[in-house]
DNA sequence: TATGAATGAGAATTCATTCAT
DNA sequence: AATGAATGAATTCTCATTCAT
């Protein structure tokens, strides 16, 4: 009846699992209709399930294309890097508050926090891929950080945890409060005073 | 024909909304079932409506009433208190770490992040009662330390935010986490590492 | 909105059986919509589902539930009777052929035969409680009979389900072939038919 | 682009009908999928629409394939035949009894049970060209053996369908019991006492 | 001819909400 | 006040059918 575009098999479920997150970003995983995510990448209904077998593999699919190219990135940064480490931390924490920065990145944190606990192997695999790799390079960094005498010598794991933490926090109060704000709250002096406090906190 | 148990309608609310915290902790507030909650709280369905609306009303109810105790009795500390701020502020993360530790109350954060952005009034009326009141308790303190001469200068507010972060982020890996976690993680060198490194970052 | 019947909770599983019967004869088990079935029983769907957790359950049940009563009477002839046992053969066959003219009923034998290996353990239900019991109570007779003298010896299991099959037969007949026969088939004459070959055949 | 095995045009739809008389005996009519059926003859769900333009075509096309050769040979075997008529109607029962042996087969008067009545002119179609044709050959047969002195004179319309109905009762049998039955039942025994019992019960 | 991606009508099931008792 | 049977809107998921390639 109404005019089909052919679209190649392969395109499709990136496009897919865009809209996907579009919606779930918006309404939560529960309040999302695979009607709104099928018709957010122009597709039908029916479409969406040639490609994924039941919403939760829809959310589990995305969850999993998550996984950062910005890790690969950082971990790149961290690999080259030679000489005092103060910096390229610094240079990390950059990088993380332009995730916060970003409308469509940051509701992320909200969506995996609101719904990660009720997909226990998909936590697993996100915190296995994303999480714990990301504070591995933290904590790497920390340590080279105490070798080199730039800092005391400190749980390295928990001080990964403390520079992530704001961060976190900011973008979550981007996606909890910010939307319905008349006065958006800038998260950037909070970010500056964590880098500022925390590399003092750190230091020998 | 049925012996109906007379409760005094004044407690009635209160076990309700009780019960209803459990729920929507343990499903999220779509998964939750108005019948669950009801007879969770050993009521009839039926009965639920009668004090509340929906049950939109019953979270916004419990969102209300969540206004911790333990906010008065900070304000109250923070009030008496005169001398040194750093110990205060020691204690007052205590506090929270005491709040990360207590099964029922962790899984809260999560539960106000997955959901809170979906109800614009009551993310306005908990950010007023709640969040504000909580940063501004600290920020006051962070400026009276200042003034002190023990803090260098910084922005307080910021800082009171650095403060709530890693606690915050602890409650989180806790009730995302944990729950499904065969070597469940430890947040106390965390927060120990927090405190030590916050104050060394704060000082003059 | 509209009037809600109240109707008690005991009348109502009777009610929607019913209905499902009529609607299950008429469209088998796959194309027989629950909401056919609770309109029909002058319910809403959602009341359906009160009852039955799913379209299998209603189907699951109306199966248990047409455990005949027939059978009891059958089983209450054949405890009574004395001498010889060709009449009392002769009159369950009548009692089978009731059956067969009863419209409501000569339908079952069509839905089961067409549904039946899709429920394995309701399969084996029907077995046990209706087949074998029915067959079991005719292969009795037919021992009595040859202990009698009255008939030859035979296998009696066997020989009940030679009792059983033109009527069974003629059921399907009714429920395949008639509902669209312009020129209806009568079932009298086989079923006389079948009662003298049969006696004759068993004869001693 | 795709290697596009050549099929002869006229192999196809027999191949097609092929697969879907083992997926419409193995689900029944509604649960048997077109892509089933199509993949089950290694084709590909568009190119069954090229041979049939519907579901239910390919339902009709498969119920007016299966008249049987078998009644070609039986009417041959009639037609041929002079002398007394007991052998032969023994022998005819012999051909009934190999098709209830045949797994293939044997699912096809439960298929047909339940679904013909949903197909009006192919249930008067099968009649005629099936059923009818059958019943005709046996009734025949009997008029024959009435004729001979063989028989006693009966209604020989009614008595074919006495020849048949335990035979079609094992088949029923098999299909519906036998594929859950952990101990499944031998259809001989019922058969052989079948044929002694009608022979005694039609002799003169 | 053959393919299989795309479509969307249709059906099962869930559950917030109502209201007669 | 309390109950829980009844309702029906809403949503997920299925699959016959179409048609561009």
């Amino acid at each position: 009846m109404t005019t089909r575009p052919r679209r190649r098999k392969d395109t499709r479920p990136a496009e897919l699992l865009d809209a996907a997150l579009t919606v779930f970003a918006e309404k939560g995983f529960a309040a999302a209709r695979m009607e709104d995510i099928a018709a957010r990448a122009g597709a039908a209904k029916g479409t969406l399930y040639l490609y994924f077998p039941s919403k939760e593999a829809v959310f589990e699919a995305l969850v999993r294309t998550l996984i950062t190219p910005n890790l690969d990135r950082a971990e790149a940064l961290v690999a080259e890097h030679r000489g005092e480490v103060a910096p390229l931390l610094r240079q990390l924490i950059e990088l993380l508050i332009a995730v916060v920065r970003d409308d469509r990145i940051v509701v992320l944190p909200r969506l995996l926090i609101g719904e990660l606990y009720r997909f226990p192997e998909l936590a697993r695999f996100y915190r296995a891929n994303v999480v714990d790799r990301g504070l591995g390079l933290i904590a790497g960094l920390h340590r080279q950080g105490v070798a080199n005498g730039e800092f005391r010598p400190q749980d390295s794991a928990a001080v990964a945890r403390l520079v992530v933490a704001p961060v976190l926090m900011m973008a979550i109060w981007r996606a909890v409060f910010a939307p319905h704000d008349p006065d958006p709250f800038d998260p950037g002096p909070v970010l500056r005073a964590h880098v500022e406090t925390l590399l003092r906190g750190l230091a020998a």
